[in-house]
RNA sequence: GGGCUGGUAGCUCAGGUGGAUAGAGCAACUGACUUUUAAUCAGUAGGUCGCGGGUUCGAGUCCCGCCCGGCUCACCA
């Protein structure tokens, strides 16, 4: 309570004091609501006038005062729970001295509970007859401006709690946001996937192409990486036994902060033991539908502008169709290497010295057909070299049998069959550490533990990643990634 | 890191070419009001104009540097 506070919180601040001294307690812990506020419209909100004066029981609700509106002897408050909204009406004159005197110190964004019959004004609206009110808890920041809510987006993500309570929509992307978990949660656990965690602290950051975050264990003094995917970790679970197995989990990236990219951000991973990546785009055609059914009751959904169709099936294309078409290159040049390779130069793309065809033609197809992808598109059949976990093609062995589902311009999903013969996965290791040598920042470490691994033998499966943020940018129609995570990274303050 | 753009009251925003005590609405404070719901009416108060320099008789406004955002490019799942 310093001279330098704004007055609006000193006065609150002395409100307090006053509250206290009359015999309140500005943070009073023993009011039990009987009734959510949802509960009560559900039972009433279709009654007429009369038939709700007939009913002869109280109700009572706890809540945040979202509106004040006191008009002499009549006052109205608004109130907000969990469930939803509902009014309360108090009249001065069937209130204690004290509780008149209290009813006045009350402020948007106090807690107050209230009981009482339920009645509709001569508006019509529904409202709570209360002959008493009990303080919950003093608010002392003010809330924002109650028509143009909190605007700045940088105050909308450090203060978040504002935000939820003045911005209905931001509210309602986290609610979207748990339904979905929810619903991937139950779509897996009916065809018999087991959710089980793994580590975030990794002696071998892999599982991914990423640069990590390293953190240290002081018992042990060991560096620990946070873990960039959970791959290796179910694949191993797997190998143990689990035929379907899954984990939403945070992951943790050490990269840019963009619109599409957060530091930390929430993974789903399954792996389904005798499966294919074919049986797994059938498996999207399912799990997208099903969650759009549910929770937005339809398969054509608004995105920035445009229509996104979920009908299935999605479109498929290869990713050297995709790119032979786009720059009108035949196959063979493709493969070759260089015509990619000098296209990338001329747009001024880095390529390292190990870089081969495969490396060229996932850079050039980031680059040109990527983000025209607006429907979700299979794109499948990745080349070897940028697939050092996948299975390779049975009739083209340069190609790993693996897709990705891309939506928007942007990967939602990622997904393969899983390499499991061993020699092979420690030759695509040692070529990972070869690229490295030669200067490749972005390789993927040699993990002897996940080779033994795979020694004791994994059975033939497919697995996939499906970034959970991304999906709810999808399913709230949200243009940042900061929409869609509660607490996004900022710096400091 | 580059480009564009923003930071003025608790919140949302105004403040051509530099000019006198920096404005409005909401929120707040005092009062009136027995069915309001963007309540209304009367009155009051609230500001290191992101921070630091500079130019000028005079800077919210012009110049330089810095801090913190947003979009975008680069980088990257």
């Amino acid at each position: 309570m310093s001279e330098d506070k704004p007055e609006i919180i000193t006065q609150r601040y002395e409100k307090i004091q006053k509250i206290r001294e009359r015999g309140f307690d500005p943070y009073f812990n023993q009011f039990k609501p009987k009734n959510s506020i949802a509960e009560i419209r559900t039972r009433l909100d279709s009654l007429a006038k009369e038939e709700i004066e007939k009913i002869e029981e109280e109700f009572s609700v706890a809540g945040r005062i979202i509106r004040l509106n006191f008009m002499g002897k009549s006052n109205f408050l608004g109130l907000r729970d969990r469930t939803g909204e509902i009014q309360a009406y108090l009249n001065r004159n069937e209130l204690s001295e004290d509780k008149q005197w209290l009813l006045k110190q009350l402020d948007v964004g106090d807690f107050i509970g209230a009981a009482g019959r339920a009645f509709r004004t001569k508006t019509n609206e529904l409202t709570i007859y209360a002959k008493d009110f009990t303080l919950i808890t003093k608010a002392i920041q003010p809330l924002p401006e109650k028509w143009h809510g909190l605007k700045d987006v940088e105050a909308r993500y450090r203060q978040r709690y504002v935000d939820l309570i003045a911005n209905p929509k931001a509210k309602e992307i986290f609610k979207v946001r748990a339904a979905a978990i929810s619903l991937i949660r139950k779509f897996l656990e009916d065809r018999g996937f087991l959710e089980l965690e793994t580590p975030i602290l990794q002696a071998v950051p892999g599982g991914a192409l990423a640069r990590p975050f390293v953190t240290h264990h002081n018992a042990l003094d060991i560096n620990l990486y946070l873990r960039i995917a959970t791959e290796l970790h179910l694949k191993r679970l797997v190998v143990g036994g689990f035929e379907r197995v899954y984990e939403i989990g945070r992951c943790f990236r050490n990269e840019g902060i963009s619109t599409w990219h957060n530091p930390e951000y929430t993974m789903l991973e399954f792996y389904m033991a005798y499966a294919d990546y074919e049986d797994l785009i059938k498996l999207n055609e399912e799990l997208f539908p099903f969650l759009l059914n549910q929770l937005l009751g339809k398969l054509k959904i608004p995105y920035q502008g445009a229509e996104l169709d979920f009908t299935p099936p999605f479109a498929r294309i290869t990713m050297e169709d995709a790119v032979a078409k786009k720059l009108d290159m035949s196959k063979e040049e493709i493969r070759k290497g260089d015509a990619t390779k000098n296209w990338l130069r001329q747009k001024g793309v880095k390529l390292f010295e190990s870089d081969g065809w495969g490396k060229a033609l996932a850079a050039v197809f980031e680059e040109t057909v990527e983000h025209e992808l607006m429907n979700p598109t299979f794109v499948t059949q990745f080349p070897i070299e940028v697939s050092p976990l996948s299975r390779r093609n049975e009739a083209d062995p340069e190609l790993a049998d693996r897709f990705e589902l891309i939506v928007a311009g942007k990967e939602v999903a990622n997904a393969f069959s899983e390499l499991n013969d061993p020699a092979d996965q420690r030759r695509r290791f040692e070529d990972q550490a070869k690229a490295k040598a030669k200067g490749d920042e972005e390789t993927h470490p040699i993990d002897d533990d996940f080779v033994r691994c795979l020694e004791i033998g994994m059975p033939a499966c497919a697995g996939q990643g499906l970034g959970i943020d991304r999906l709810v940018m999808l399913l709230t129609d949200s243009a940042s990634i900061r929409e869609v995570i509660p607490f996004p990274l900022l710096r400091p303050e």
